[in-house]
DNA sequence: CCAGACGTTGTT
DNA sequence: GTCTGG
DNA sequence: CCAGACGTTGTT
DNA sequence: GTCTGG
């Protein structure tokens, strides 16, 4: 499911949504259209001056691990389990945050010929928004890891629940968006985890848009505003 | 006890 | 670091 | 998530 | 087919 996502918004709109001051690493932020597995992207967390924005890369790196590759395959993290496994635990537990975003990326396999007839499989990407693009929170945690005595490298993962209906059909996991209520205890420190499991449970997904759009956005490093733009599947 | 994993998705 | 499997 | 690689030796 | 990188 959640393996790609948008941010269109400049830093003023995430700041404004969000309630937020912005760390120095994000004073270039761009829109983004295609935020893939290993890239930074702006993340919300709870700081003592109040919330704080600041760039993270997307694949958590538990503080234990031995090399930052284990990032890539750690993007995504079932709430239903998330409490109970080792690479995520005490990231939930402990370091909760928000990843801002305007849209995610869902796909589609068509079965299509090749040349000579060979099967092939084309992937129809969709575009998932809110009515009006708005922005949502997507339930996230996150780790920081040292690979040496001066270099740390905070990362996150989007948690995921069972898809809604309305999306269904084209894919049975979705990230999971909280509403604005939720947001303040899912970032505290001092939430009781079986308060989180609440949040994490009650949180009605959004109304959500979907349409196809073009193939460009399956490739990693392409990112540009035709990545959203409607597209005629086929 | 030690060694090795530590995760999700989708597809059939 | 902590859990699971052998 | 998708796309693209998947490997080593030795030579320049 | 499966893993890695983005």
């Amino acid at each position: 499911m959640c393996g790609r996502f948008t941010l269109t918004r400049n830093l003023d709109a995430i700041a404004d949504t969000f309630g937020t001051g912005i760390a120095p690493g994000l004073s270039d932020h761009e829109p983004r259209y295609n935020i893939a597995p290993t890239e930074e992207a702006p993340v919300v967390i709870a700081a003592p001056g109040g919330r704080r924005a600041g760039p993270m890369r997307w694949g958590l790196v538990p503080a234990w691990a031995k090399d930052v590759r284990i990032g890539a395959r750690l993007i995504n993290a079932r709430s239903e389990t998330v409490g109970t496994r080792n690479a995520f635990r005490e990231s939930f537990l402990a370091r909760r945050c928000l990843v801002p975003a305007d849209g995610f990326y869902e796909w589609e396999a068509r079965h299509a010929e090749g040349p000579g007839g060979k099967p092939r499989v084309r992937k129809q990407p969709y575009w998932i928004h809110r009515p009006g693009a708005g922005l949502f929170a997507m339930a996230g945690i996150w780790a920081l890891w040292s690979s040496g005595p001066d270099s740390r490298l905070a990362t996150f993962s989007v948690l995921t629940r069972d898809a809604p209906d309305p999306i269904r059909w084209l894919h049975d996991r979705v990230p999971v968006i909280l509403p604005e209520d939720g947001w303040t205890d899912w970032l505290a420190r001092g939430t009781p985890p079986e308060a989180l499991g609440d949040i994490l449970g009650s949180a009605d997904p959004p109304e959500l848009q979907l349409h196809p759009v073009s193939r460009a956005v399956n490739r990693a490093g392409y990112d540009a505003p035709d990545c959203i733009r409607e597209a005629t599947p086929g």
